[in-house]
DNA sequence: GATGAATGAGTGTTCATTCAT
DNA sequence: TATGAATGAACACTCATTCAT
C-alpha cells in the first residue's frame, strides 16, 4: 500500500524504484534490507522513499503483493476451469507454473523464498503469514476439489496435506532453482514428473 | 570452539549462557542475532563474552556442532547397521528420528532451521555449508547403498534425489514442528509413513 | 573526498566539524583520533559524521589533502621558475616556505607531523605514502634541476639526498616548532640560513 | 621500575616477557600497544602481568630504561675521554655508535623512534620528556667542550644547536635505517661523514 | 606468587525514520 | 512534492585494569 504520491510517479522514476527495491529484498531478508542502499540504487532522495512509502514494511507488503499478483498470472491459466482437471495433472500444471515462475522472475521468487523464511519470526506475521495462509488455502481448495472429484482419497488429514503440497511447492520453487543454472532444467520437470506419480500412489484412490 | 574460560565456567553460569543463546540464535537468523541480547539476557559483561568465544559466529559455530552432535545421537541406533535394512525403512527411521529430535529440542532444531536458510547468503557459507554438505552427503550414500541392496531403481538421478530427500526431511522436521503443537504429532508421524509409501512406489524398484 | 552533505554544510557548522577533526587530528596520530571526540566538540551527532564522510578515513585523507594544498600555496610564489634560481637559493625558499606554512597553521603542521610518523604502520599506507613520496619526489627533482645547472656535484646519491633533505624539511618545520612560541623564531630561520650554507659546502660543486 | 617480583622470575620466563614486550612496542606507539598481547606472547596470565608491573606505562618506562642504557654502552668507549677528541669526530663516532645500535638492535631503535614521536602528546610526556631532556643535554654538554677546546665558533645557539644535533641523530638512525636493508649501509655511514664536513664548515671554527 | 574471570567504557560504523525547507 | 540534513540507538568488538581464589 505505497502512498498515491508513489503511484503518480512517472513510469520511470517509478520502476527505477521498483527494480531497487527488488534487487535489495531478494538478496536480503526484510530485517537485513536496507532503505539507504534502496534509495541509494533508486536515485532518490531519503525523504522521497518516506513519501511514497509508509516505511520499509509498507515497501515490502507491496513487492509482496506484486509478486503475489505476477504468480497469479502464471497459474491462472491451468486454474481457471480447475474442476476440468484431475487433481494430479492440475497440481502439476500448478507446481510447473511455479517452477517457471521461478525461471522468468528469479529475483521475486528469492524474494519469496526469504519471505517464507522470515515468517514466524517475532516482528513480522502479519504481512508473511497473511500470505502463506492463502497460499495454504489455495491447495486446500483444490485438495477438497479433489476429493470431490474423487480423484483422492477422502480420508486425509486436509490442513496437513495442503500444507505439505504447499511446501513442497516452494521447495521445488526455491530450493531446486540452483539446478536450473547448472542446465539440468529437464531434470527438475521430471522430478515433478516423479513427484506426482508419487503423490498418485500415495493419496490417489486406487 | 569457544575458549577454555566457558568451559571453565561454572555449569549454572554456563548454562545461563548457552541459555541465552540458544533463544537468540533460535529466534533470529545469524546475522540478526545480537550479542547485546545475549549477555543482556545471559546477565554477563558485553566483555565477558569475548572472553569466552573469539566472536559472534565462534558461538554460533559451537552451538552449530551441539546441535549436529546431539542429533547424531538421534540417528545412530537406525544407522548402525545400515545394511541390514531395507532402504525405506532407514529412511523412514531417519525422518523420524529428525522428527523426534525436533520434538525434543525445539530450539535446537529452529536453529538448523535458520542455519539452512542462512545458506547461501553472501557471508556465511564456511560453517553451514559444509554442514549442508554432510547432510546431503549422508543421504547419497544411502542411497546408493539401496540401490547396491536392490531396493531403489538404479536410473535415478543420484544427486537430486539425495538433495531431495535432504529437503524433505529438512521440511519435516522444521515446517511441520507446529503441528505438534496442535497435538497433531502423529499426524506428522502418519505424514511421514504416507511419504515412505509414496517414495517406494516412486523410486523402489518394482 | 567528503560528500557533497558536508560541502552544503552553513559555513559556520562545517567549520566547526573542521576545527574539532583538526583538534583531534594534530593531537593523535590517525589510529588514536576518536570519532567520539569529534562529534562532541563539534556538537554533532553520531550518525550526521558518517553523513559527511565515509569514514574516519575519508575525513582524514581530506585534511591531509586541505594541508597539502595549502602548503602547496606557501610554495608555489618560490617554485614558480625553479630553473631561474641557485639550487640554494631554491631550497632555502622552500624550507622557508615550510617554517611559515608550520608558523601560519601550527595544526596542519602537526597533522602532517603525525602523519609521517604514521607511514609505514601496517594498516595505513595508502594515503601517506603516496603523499610522502611525492614529497621526496620534488626534492629529486629539484636536485636534479641543481646537478643541470651545475650548482651541486654530480656524484651524490639522488634518492638518498632527496630523502634527507625531504627529512631535514620536514624536521624543520615540525620539530622546531616549539621555538616559535618562545620567541626564538628568528633563530631559527638562522638556523635554516647555516643548514643551506653548510649543505652548499658539502654538496656544492666547488 | 617493575616489580620485585619481576626480577625474581626465572630469567627464561623474564626474557620470555621481556620479548614479547619488545615485539609489541616495537611495532606499535604506546597507546596501540597492547596488553593483551604481550601476556598472549609472553605465555604468561593476565593478571601475572599487574604482578610484575604496575599498569602499561611501568612496563613501557622500564623498556626505555634498558634502551637507554644499552644504547649508552655504544657510546662510552668514545664518551670515555671526550675532551681528549675534536669535537667534530666525538660527533662522528656519537652518531657512528647510534647507527651502529639501530642495525644491531633493529627493535630497540623502532620503540625509540616511536617514543620520540609519542612525545608532546597529551597523556605521557613524564617518561618521553625525560629522556628526550637526557639526550639533548649530552648534546649541549659536547658542545660546550667543543667551544672550550676552540672547535666550533662560540656564538651559536646553544639549545637549538644542541636540539638539532639530537634530530639529526635520530633522524640518522631512525629514518635511514631502511637503507640498511638494502644494503646502502656504507652508503648511510657515507652520509654521517658528509654531514660531519658539512657540520664543520657551518659551524666550526675558521 | 600465580591465576584468569569479570568488567564497562571505549572503538568505528549502520540504521530507519523525522522534519524543516 | 521533493529534498537531504539530523538523529540516537543499535551493531560487533577491544581495551586496560581489578580482584577473588
Amino acid at each position: 500500500m505505497p502512498k498515491d504520491t508513489f503511484y503518480n510517479l512517472a513510469e520511470e522514476k517509478r520502476m527505477k524504484i521498483y527494480g531497487a527495491a527488488l534487487d535489495e529484498f531478494s538478496n536480503h531478508p526484510f530485517k537485513q534490507a536496507s532503505v539507504n542502499r534502496i534509495v541509494k540504487n533508486a536515485g532518490i532522495a531519503k525523504g522521497s522513499f518516506y513519501q511514497y512509502f509508509k516505511d520499509k514494511k509498507d515497501l515490502y507488503k507491496y513487492l509482496i503483493d506484486e509478486i503475489y499478483k505476477k504468480k497469479i498470472t502464471y497459474l491462472t491459466p491451468t486454474m481457471k476451469n480447475p474442476f476440468d482437471m484431475n487433481f494430479f495433472d492440475l497440481l502439476r500444471d500448478i507446481y510447473a507454473s511455479g517452477l517457471k515462475f521461478a525461471k522468468d522472475n528469479p529475483q521475486l521468487a528469492k524474494i519469496g523464498y526469504h519471505m517464507l523464511r522470515d515468517s514466524g519470526q517475532e516482528v513480522f506475521n502479519e504481512v508473511i503469514d497473511e500470505k502463506k495462509g492463502e497460499g495454504i488455502q489455495i491447495y486446500k481448495q483444490i485438495l477438497e476439489l479433489g476429493i470431490k472429484r474423487g480423484d483422492i482419497r477422502s480420508d486425509i488429514n486436509l490442513d496437513m496435506s495442503a500444507y505439505f503440497l504447499f511446501q513442497l511447492g516452494n521447495s521445488l520453487s526455491n530450493d531446486f532453482i540452483e539446478f536450473f543454472d547448472t542446465g539440468e532444467e529437464k531434470q527438475v520437470f521430471n522430478l515433478v514428473e516423479g513427484m506426482i506419480e508419487m503423490l498418485k500412489s500415495g493419496i490417489g484412490k486406487k
